[in-house]
DNA sequence: GTCTATATTACGATAGAC
DNA sequence: GTCTATCGTAATATAGAC
């Protein structure tokens, strides 16, 4: 099992969840854990008998979040392209760039990941792994997908720290586009 | 001019350069006035005599670190399409994930400009395409010089976050790969 | 123009009551 | 298992000497 026994389970999960939203929306790093622990309804002295620290925090909503990810992706008909389109569209999407705190984890923690302790890239490797193996089986061509995903991924990151909704439209748009010529290699 | 009359203005290069790196290392937010100061021999003291406060210097670092690059990009001939290849295959090669100090700024800072005021954004909006604009006439396309910036932004980024070189050559890869196939696409 | 010193607030983490 | 209270440190920003 992925959480130790007993009851905590419960209210780590909380935790995880929760914070995750305040992380992406303003950035972990800067984020206090009070109020991190405070989205789940929780104290920071509540929040060490769960962790041991941020860091092992930041593993768990990487981990979540993550595996979230690839289950929205988990579920397109291999078969079916335009369902990868829809997808790849709704990613790429104005809406998915304005509201960061209900988004893919890549595009506000990737960065923070990077600066964080090996343990923690270790979790984030092997849960992206699983999302580009997913991903992989839906497009057809497993180095595809892992551009698909760094395309995306760069896009939605640049697109927020833009200024005008035109300057976001282009650039998604420009992903969105060349996206589909990628897939049109195949 | 860009910076204010009188003999402040190399201090403040001093400052904007030497902060940068500071901050491209380790993250702007979560680095210290103190700590970003003394980069370029400075107390914290004197960092107030050139900026109002830290969202300041943030929007100063996007400005010239983006127009670095762009100075970078600016050198190509734009009927060399060997020039090109060079210049993006080191953008997405090992050394540069391996040194975020020296490289570009936006797969560093850019989701940390997402969560900055209004005006850094319209900085770093401004500064974006300028880049763009400049990498357009290279490639040929302007919307396919943008899918280049997002997909090799989104590569390095998720390349830093990952912990074995083995998966960092894996995404570096694909990039590369995919960007050769979207320039063949013309 | 830069320093030292400091006011004030917030940080990560721990101790002990319930 | 969660709370309140707190320790020690570091944050942003300002004041005043030089």
């Amino acid at each position: 099992m992925r959480y130790p026994k007993g009851q905590k389970a419960e209210s780590r999960e909380k935790l995880v969840r929760a914070s995750a939203s305040l992380a992406k929306q303003r950035g972990f790093g800067v984020s206090g854990v009070d109020a991190l622990a405070e989205t789940a309804g929780l104290t920071s002295g509540a929040f060490y008998r769960h962790f041991e620290g941020k860091d092992q925090l930041l593993a768990a909503i990487v981990e979540t979040e993550l595996e979230t990810t690839r289950a929205r992706f988990a579920t397109i008909d291999p078969a079916s392209r335009e369902q990868l389109l829809i997808a790849i569209d709704a990613y790429l999407s104005l809406a998915h760039v304005r509201h960061p705190e209900a988004g893919c984890v890549l595009p506000t923690l990737a960065s923070e990941v990077a600066r964080a302790p090996d343990e923690t890239k270790a979790v984030f490797e092997r849960a992206l792994r699983e999302l580009t193996a997913v991903l992989g089986e839906k497009v057809g061509e497993p180095t595809l997908a892992s551009a698909l995903v760094s395309l995306s991924v760069g896009a939605v990151t640049i697109a927020r720290a833009l200024a005008s909704d035109e300057a976001r439209r282009e650039v998604l748009g420009a992903a969105r586009k060349s996206a589909r010529a990628l897939l049109a290699t195949l």
